[in-house]
DNA sequence: TTGAGTATCCCGTGTTTACCGGATGGGATA
DNA sequence: TATCCCATCCGGTAAACACGGGATACTCAA
């Protein structure tokens, strides 16, 4: 039998905790190494030297102090080895992508059945990620409106394309005839006509649009 | 009883086909409303009027002719009511990225077990989104390396992003130094300190690596 | 208190842009 | 065939830019 998966809990509502305890302690595979009301203790722990490093941190949202949200940077900082998995109330959009962008392995909402928690404990602990549906559902919405794809065809040519991506680069127009070996008008007048296209007047503004209607992130 | 969850199946795989109808034949809740080999003939169907629009449709993602991932946008245009759920026997980093930015709602791998399947038909038509604990495990570090919120800190100051954010907007340093009410060689000033920061040397550059950076996307 | 960092201001000069006019040939499409 | 779009080319001008040199004042932390 292999060693069981240690967990840290910290979660400040002792009803819940009480009920994730539960639903661990029928496992065999898992384990509650230990548990914290607020961020500020857990970390204190984890600096102590002694400390086992958990596998996975079971992080409520909502604590006193400092936060969960906040406290993520310093729990990976602190057990780099520790997937994170969040607890959450809500599935506030904010405090999905921000969670997720700190580096958290999952994020799971109160409401969710505890067999969930156990499912998402093994899944992150194997290498994977768990989410709830309505955060996956909110992330996958985001990240489509961020890449608003039938937007890709505003109606550069590809020259057009190529020029504009050199300019974002820093090559002034000269160095552009340069480098594609035509001449110094011939970009002048493609520029300009990216600019009708882009309805905008000069460079810095164009690959400003570029960017925001997704132009560079094709294929 | 409710009308059951109405499925329509495609997949040119005839075995795992079966396999399938198997699982969801159990389910009263569930019903599959019909199946087809490829894509071109699933569409074909969807576009005679009489054919009534599923709830979900089940995607593969290999299918011989257009292609799963080509389809997904004639699907979401025929049946836009209907949710789509990609079946793929790898979790290829690419085709994961494109499924979801074309609207799918789910991405399930084949090597899952069938009950999985019957779940997330039940989780997507209820509003939710499924992910195979692989593929949400790749999109959340995709998320993470997008926005690289450490990166964040560049030392661009305060003002200095005000104003490269004005530039990338199509206003020339005159109408910025009228906006922010100061003068105009102070702009000037100030594009200079970010074009060092930045180690750029003009403004079309700066603000593509702006956005490279993400210094836009905070908050 | 000293220094580092930020924000503000000024001048001057050469370079680069943005936009105006126009032109030619080639390829796709109707 | 005629038409449209694309890519290529040219010259001229006023405006905007990049960058070099300074300068003053404020805050914040060492």
């Amino acid at each position: 039998m292999k060693t069981p998966i240690q967990v840290m809990l910290v979660e400040d509502n002792k009803d819940y905790r009480e009920v994730v305890n539960l639903a661990i302690e029928e496992e065999e595979d898992i384990e509650i190494l230990d548990q914290y009301g607020t961020a500020e203790i857990a970390l204190r722990s984890l600096q102590s030297l002694s400390a086992p490093c958990p596998d996975i941190i079971l992080l409520d949202l909502r604590l006193p102090g400092m936060g969960g949200l906040d406290s993520v940077r310093y729990f990976r900082e602190y057990a780099p080895k520790a997937k994170i998995i969040i607890l959450s109330q809500s599935d506030q959009e904010a405090d999905v992508l921000r969670a997720i962008l700190l580096g958290a392995s999952g994020y799971l909402l109160k409401s969710a059945r505890v067999q969930e928690i156990v499912d998402g404990i093994r899944l992150v602990h194997s290498g994977g990620a768990t989410l709830d549906p309505n955060v996956a559902k909110f992330l996958l919405q985001n990240l489509q409106s961020r890449l608003p794809k039938e937007h890709l065809d505003i109606g550069l040519s590809d020259r057009e394309l190529e020029i504009l991506k050199l300019l974002s680069e820093g090559l002034v127009k000269k160095q552009i005839a340069e480098r594609l070996k035509i001449g110094y008008t011939t970009v002048d007048t493609h520029v300009g006509h990216i600019y009708e296209k882009l309805h905008v007047n000069n460079a810095p503004s164009a690959v400003g649009k570029a960017y925001k209607l997704g132009l560079f992130t094709k294929n």
